[in-house]
DNA sequence: AAATATTTTGCAACAAAGTTGCATCTTCCT
DNA sequence: AGGAAGATGCAACTTTGTTGCAAAATATTT
């Protein structure tokens, strides 16, 4: 993993440091997406709230991760597949939030269905998002 | 509007009151989705930061209106249409972001296409929201 | 129409989340 | 190893959201 996390920040010509290792560490380490909040409870007291502030920013500049939208006034970031660059995203997937653990999840496999909007609109971006119950505490 | 404003109040067994009224004027005045911030501003220095939560919170719980995600960690409200009531939305209607002007509306008529998720995870609710530029904007 | 019971509001005090400037420390390059 | 560029931590601050409680407004009863 070590390498991983070397050859992603190289990639990006982003200097190696500790905080942003660790944090990268904690995305390739499990499988769900990360608001603020839960990397700063699991990076412990090792980096002051302003650097994992100031590392999503620049993560997120360089298109290492996106953003997911929610309706609970708490943004979520996940890892961008290999494809992502600066400017060009392709996460075109959908998300899933699970009501019971909270968890969110990338479905990379679940692509967004095409829809027709009225005349007049210009698409971007569409964003889906799935809440519900997932694998794991479907008991 | 006022006589819609005091229908949709009594047909909800909710006291009527300035802010509740002013505050459902303002969303009967205009298409868009508003923030809690816009409805501050746009009240003035009329009411208490308080009370705009607490209305809001209870028109939620009414089903007078529903949340639209957002990626910007700002939650948007627009109202319910007519069928909405305390448990039971419908609402599964596609929202639209202009990144030009900032709105946000409900394209009541476009409806969510089905999807179908990986074995094991069970849907409870499905939320679209597409980003562009809206007919205004679009010069 | 008053009196009373019920709700709602505003205030104050607080907690949590996010931002900015700047000095210091790290990383990277030669 | 030395120096430039960049990243970090701290402090101070702003913005956003929450809670308890007394006062005010609304609804209900007499
Ligand atoms: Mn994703
Ligand atoms: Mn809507
Ligand atoms: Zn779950
Ligand atoms: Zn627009």
């Amino acid at each position: 993993m070590e390498q991983a996390i070397q050859e992603i920040l190289k990639r990006n010509r982003l200097s190696v440091t500790d905080s942003r290792v660790k944090i990268l560490e904690l995305f390739l380490s499990q499988a769900g997406a990360l608001a603020h909040g839960d990397i700063e409870k699991k990076t412990g007291e090792k980096f002051d709230r302003v650097t994992v502030y100031r590392t999503l920013q620049v993560f997120l500049g360089k298109g290492i991760i996106h953003t997911i939208p929610t309706a609970d006034n708490s943004i979520r970031y996940a890892l961008c597949r290999e494809n992502c660059a600066e400017g060009h995203h392709h996460d075109n997937h959908v998300h899933f939030v699970c009501s019971d653990c909270g968890n969110t999840t990338c479905l990379d496999d679940i692509t967004i269905p095409q829809i027709q909007l009225p005349t007049g609109y210009q698409t971007q971006q569409v964003e889906m998002l799935v809440s519900g119950i997932c694998r794991e505490c479907k008991s």
